[in-house]
DNA sequence: TTTCTTTTTGACCAACTGGTCAAGTAAACG
DNA sequence: CGTTTACTTGACCAGTTGGTCAAAAAGAAA
């Protein structure tokens, strides 16, 4: 039943600089604004050569995009239902913002994608992203029902965390050029910042 | 010395006509994957005539960006520097918000352009945006230094504003698949989330 | 070495792209 | 009305694009 498919050191290779490649370049300029030859330049083989790794554009993007979204859902997977509920909220900020430091060009090519509509993820966001947000959800709402964090919507809780911490990946010319060399480092104190803000949005009421 | 270039009836409706096509496509399939076709098509002109009323995308794409930096940057502009810090950033944050409810094509035509690294509007964040920026963080931070709201770091206050609100232009893709209809009004509930997040992060220290 | 398989490539193609142009059609004006 | 100007378009073009293919050039195996 499994396909053994088995990978000859050369295919190993290739495949893997092809993949580095069209994460550079589809995450700078989407998938209609990059082109195969940019692509193949990039992981240093010819357009034909490219062509017999993948069969098509398409395929290599939906590779990306699937690998993705795994990594990507990952850090609110590892969220412990059992933990305290603060520490563990900040724990995944903190994954969040770790991965815009750590994989800007994933982030962005989530970003271009969504952006465009999500034409080639919709189905995967209504089905895995969904039910993981629902279940979530769910935990958060019980933490903030036992009072354990101050009330708070779950949904539009996780959306500010997405959103907070993708947009030091996303916007990063921006922030940049808001910046400019204004200050150290700018993920050191994003984590401050976002630290802050949420313990200050999330603690119970010390009534 | 102002040209006075006497705009036809016809100029007037069909470059309206164009302009808004354009801001369709655009903020959908970003520059490079838009085409000249889809715009003329969705403008209900022919391609030559589009040209006819454009020297080239570029001119278009350039015209809807010059537009929107002002519009974008206003918000920030009308924070009264002599108001209630509290209530100013509130108002500031959802004049945001509803720029993102009312403008969402703009708000994505702007982070498409941001996202591939800005390569047609750097040199204005780099002028417009960074010193308006640096004019408003100095104010903030006399806010805070005077004890009127809470201790903060100016710049990313300003960035988790932005991100917060143009998160539901932006990803409304991903927002709509989460929700689904699980609730009432998208934008109700983030107006009450924002205003609590900010209000919790800037109220100063009851001591 | 020889044979067999995997990898690589130059030449090519049809579709599409941004853009031009000459000639035609419709408005505006006197 | 006629004429001048503004508008529109079909035909066209050169460059780019995703993708094919037969043949050549490695590698691996015997």
């Amino acid at each position: 039943m499994t396909k053994p498919k088995a990978q000859t050191r050369i295919q190993t290779k290739n495949r893997a600089a092809i993949r580095e490649a069209a994460l550079d370049v589809f995450s700078t300029y989407g998938f209609r604004g990059s082109t195969l030859d940019q692509i193949a330049t990039a992981a240093g083989l010819s357009k034909p050569n490219l062509l017999y790794y993948f069969p098509s554009k398409e395929a290599i993007h939906a590779e990306l995009l699937a690998n993705l979204m795994k990594s990507w859902l990952d850090p609110l997977r590892e969220m412990n239902d059992a933990g305290e509920p603060l520490q563990e909220i900040l724990a995944y900020v903190h994954r969040k913002l770790q991965m815009s430091q750590d994989f800007p060009r994933e982030s962005r090519l989530w970003a271009n994608e969504i952006l465009q509509g999500a034409p080639r993820i919709l189905s995967l966001l209504e089905d895995d992203l969904r039910s993981l947000v629902d279940a979530k959800v769910v935990v958060i709402k019980g933490w903030s029902d036992a009072g354990r964090i101050a009330p708070v919507d779950p949904y539009h809780l996780l959306f500010s965390i997405w959103s907070l911490t993708q947009h030091y990946a996303d916007f990063d010319v921006q922030v940049q050029a808001v910046l400019a060399d204004n200050s150290g480092d700018v993920f050191d104190d994003a984590k401050d910042f976002l630290t802050t803000l949420y313990t200050k949005l999330l603690s119970p009421a010390s009534v």
